[in-house]
RNA sequence: ACAU
DNA sequence: AAATGT
């Protein structure tokens, strides 16, 4: 069932890896949160996921808030692992620090990030509906 | 294959 | 079509 409670983040690119960043919204797309990275920086898609849940986790622990959504597979392994695989090379070490923060808010608060469940849902609230380029209209 |  | 990831 579409959750009933929790808030939810997810990334956008320009390129892949590219210029990019993420925000946080709540489950009716308010947004809540945001971070936009230099645009001399060029990092991962699953980079700029994994930054969305942190500036979820931070949000929730200051609000109360027990559930964080993502539809990152590879964001969320991060932070069940506290860090990415050993391929991963670009941003690694920051992306090992990051993904044990959020692990340890998550122990620390009691707060949750769960799977969001696009193919039965439909797009996460905080998408930035970047991939169905409008409809041709000419 | 699955998630982006 | 291409790239990032488990
Ligand atoms: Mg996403
Ligand atoms: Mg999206």
């Amino acid at each position: 069932m579409k959750p009933e409670f929790g808030i939810t983040s997810d990334a956008w690119t320009s390129g892949n890896p590219g210029i990019g960043g993420a925000r946080v919204t709540d489950l009716k797309g308010n947004q809540l949160d945001f971070h936009n990275t230099p645009a001399t920086e060029l990092h991962s898609n699953n980079f700029f996921e994994l930054l969305g849940i942190s500036l979820a986790v931070r949000y929730a622990l200051k609000n109360g808030i027990k559930v964080v959504y993502t539809d990152s597979q590879t964001a969320m392994a991060w932070v069940r692992n506290r860090m990415p695989g050993k391929n991963v090379k670009m941003d690694r070490d920051m992306l090992i620090a990051r993904a044990n923060l959020i692990a340890d808010r998550c122990e620390k608060y009691g707060i949750e990030i769960k799977k969001w469940n696009t193919s039965e849902w439909g797009e996460i609230p905080s998408d930035y509906g970047r991939k169905s380029g409008g409809k041709k209209v000419a």
